[in-house]
DNA sequence: ACATATATCTAACGCCGTTAGGGAAAATCT
DNA sequence: AGATTTTCCCTAACGGCGTTAGATATATGT
């Protein structure tokens, strides 16, 4: 059966899905098609571009995730549900955090999503200026906290080897580190809840601003 | 001339300034090295390893950036000196963020003036949850954001191509998307402005808190 | 049926990180 | 000083990667 750019894009989220962004190669990705990794190119001029395909992709289906239930609600939640949201929908696929960050968007699918939301915020009294400055801190602090997130727990809920609490714990003993010592717990356990906080203190710090 | 682990680790991070991340490869470190690349793995046990220690020294001989000025000072002033210090330690490389965000540090004593500044804010009447926190969230989004600074002034001064802002001005043109338009300016230039006013929404929102 | 897109193949290039195993050079020991 | 151990380096190669060139097949439209 003949592949198009479609079903390429499709299987190369379930691969990523399945392998991770660093086994995602064009090989295997062939192999899923039953096709010769040369044959890629005639869909895509270059990996990067099948990443940034994929990664626009990723954030176009997930953009409605990042909008609040209630289309009237306050700047507030409208800015907490862009977090959370997009927290969401990188953690909807394996490595998606990474694969974003290191690409480029195709389309303006989320951007126009990104646009509504910035204009609540206008609407709540802002500049542009601090609502550019709001969102754009609230997208680097959960970019990296998903990035973070995604190298403790593979998948949520699978939890890497690499991260063990108690042998960090042992390795940090007996060096005069008493708060890093206990910041384990808060670090890589329950991440949502560590995540709400800190887009608290973003959020926070609007208010007051 | 002999070659030992200290001077392959600084030859790579001269490398690393010059090349960027990417073009990084055992063989061109090997060859300024006048030595070849599989001798390389006498001195680390993997590329990995080497990345680890370069972004292991970086970290740590970057530490006393992060520190304020005055010893006495805010619990704040201790916050911010975090963030502003995190970021001028990984602009000092070419990719540098990238680098440190990719790798695991193999010692101490980056952590040793973490635990120090962790100190002050807990000093200053926070539990060490909210210190955590605090102190999470800012590594987190300093990261991203020099991550994505990086992206844009592949060294300080230096624009990437990439990034002109007329292109990306036109690109979104006549889309409906009035205030990420504007958002130009304020995302691709000064930096330093937007990533200041980011991190005291942060220190804002503790403070609040 | 024929022409034109569309999709695929084979074969190879030049890189990459990495491994195996054999030597030279320098430091250390006796 | 000579012997021995430790440190450092070499050649040669493996299997994998993204990518290119160019010939070939399959579907679509007239």
């Amino acid at each position: 059966m003949k592949v198009n750019r479609d079903r390429v894009l499709r299987e190369a989220l379930r691969l990523l899905d399945e392998v991770g962004l660093e086994e995602l190669t064009l090989r295997t990705l062939a192999k899923k098609l039953d096709i010769q990794a040369a044959t890629l190119y005639w869909h895509f001029k270059s990996k990067q571009d099948l990443i940034d395909e994929m990664a626009t992709l990723i954030l176009a289906e997930g953009s409605p995730e990042l909008l609040p239930r209630k289309a009237d609600a306050d700047w507030s939640v409208f800015a907490a549900a862009f977090g959370t949201g997009l927290r969401k929908v990188l953690l909807r696929y394996r490595d998606g955090a990474r694969l974003v960050t290191g690409s480029r968007l195709t389309d303006t699918r989320y951007m126009t999503v990104a646009e509504s939301i910035a204009k609540r915020i206008v609407d709540g009294g802002f500049t542009i200026r601090q609502t550019v400055v709001l969102m754009s801190t609230i997208n680097a602090y959960t970019q990296s906290f998903v990035m973070e997130e995604q190298a403790v727990f593979t998948r949520p809920g699978e939890r890497s080897a690499q991260y063990d609490l108690a042998a960090r714990k042992a390795a940090l003993e007996g060096k005069g580190l008493p708060i890093l010592i206990q910041s384990g717990p808060i670090l890589f356990d329950r991440f949502d809840r560590r995540y709400r906080e800190g887009i608290e203190l973003i959020i926070g710090g609007a208010r007051r601003g």
